[in-house]
DNA sequence: GGAAAGATGTGACTTTAGTCATTCCCTTTT
DNA sequence: AAAAGGGAATGACTAAAGTCACATCTTTCC
């Protein structure tokens, strides 16, 4: 590196902390100049000491490498971020660059690597596994959705519904008339209006209108 | 690079497609084995010729580069993509990055610096101009939304409404009754009757419920 | 076996939604 | 000033939604 970068670290790990932020400074242009045990001594310290680069572990207590992320980014804090962990769980990477992170680096990686990814880093790289690259792709092109019943998203409401009247709902949800609805489930008309009533009465709705406003509200659909 | 790399390129200036080709083949161990004018020719050709690199111009017509990689990501395609583009748009870098890009290059670096790029893709980096960590993060940090009005989303369905059919639609969308809409809005129950059957014609439903289930589905509220 | 509970159906009824032709009033246009 | 047009209202009507008490049948449970 050809300037003297202003370094923190935050690791809960004693031996980690202490023996990378030697290494670092011995490296003779970096100096490491916050070391914090966990993310709420990290952000303490930020206050008072500006750096330009931060080393984040996931693992740690009290508040982990990626809540301290997402509460560096709501606080606007811009300096690049390289999380540090021992395990290559794809999510957390995934998870660390839609935070704004600007590296993931597996702590069994030889010194020299760590400087490296640092450097580039500090110069406004991003630095992440390759297996991160082909998982992001398969999450933005697969747009995965929770997949969450109508029935469980009522459930949380204090709502339970039976399979029948899920059944209704989600034709009542479309728009359909009555019946529509009693030809489609092969029940009669009567019946149907039946379990409208019921479920106006579960859901605290008046009207159809209402429950339909209500359910795309809820299921987002 | 160690390997001979099977390579696609789609560019509509034939200068720079057979520019670029020419140089990868001379380099030696790139092997450049689709040359497309567009991202329809490009799409057609990848269902013949296997490849493990696409350079792709963002700029061009029948079908830009943006819509082509779209159009790959729906098919699966994993292939890593690098967007070739004349102009350091930030959207554009945020966008190819969203849809999956592995890199983003401006056609005035030199070659050389096009190689080093190539070479990181395929080794399953990413390569991105530094300016596109600090948009994203920011992007990611507002989650911004587009804030478009009703009356303008209805517009792109060819649905052309007043103000006062829009004050009304919203109503509707809540769940309202006609009687709750009149006291709301100060007219008469009979013309929001009136109102109503107007929109249903304008919006292509049959009712009430219909038409909420529709406006949720469009405006995803 | 018999009670209880749940699913479905019926009929009669009230309320709301939806349609339509027509009128009134106000503003803009010619 | 007359014509044209849009916003709002009215009344009369039909269709659909919604309520409710009650009946029927099956399954479940003690």
């Amino acid at each position: 590196m050809k300037q003297s970068v202003r370094i923190a670290i935050a690791d809960d790990q004693s031996i980690i902390r202490e023996g990378l932020a030697t290494m670092i400074n011995l490296e003779g242009n970096c100096n490491v100049v916050i070391r914090a045990q966990n993310g709420v001594e990290l952000i303490e310290n930020l206050t008072n000491n500006s750096v330009e680069l931060i080393l984040l572990d996931i693992q740690m207590p009290v508040m982990g490498g990626l809540d301290t992320l997402k509460q560096l980014r709501k606080m606007a804090y811009s300096v690049p971020v390289i999380m540090l962990t021992t395990f290559a769980d794809d999510q957390y990477m995934i998870d660390a660059m839609k935070l704004g992170a600007a590296g993931y680096v597996l702590k069994d990686i030889e010194i020299e690597e760590l400087f490296m990814a640092m450097e580039r880093v500090v110069h406004g790289h991003m630095v992440f596994p390759q297996i991160v690259q082909k998982k992001l792709i398969e999450q933005l092109s697969q747009q995965q959705k929770p997949e969450v019943t109508m029935k469980e998203q009522l459930l949380e409401q204090g709502i339970s519904i039976n399979s029948r009247e899920e059944e209704l709902l989600k034709l009542i949800a479309l728009g359909y008339s009555n019946q529509r609805i009693a030809d489609e489930v092969y029940l009669s008309l009567g019946t149907v209006k039946n379990y409208c009533s019921k479920l106006y009465g579960k859901l605290r709705v008046e009207n159809r209108a209402e429950l339909v406003s209500y359910l795309h509200q809820l299921l987002k659909i």
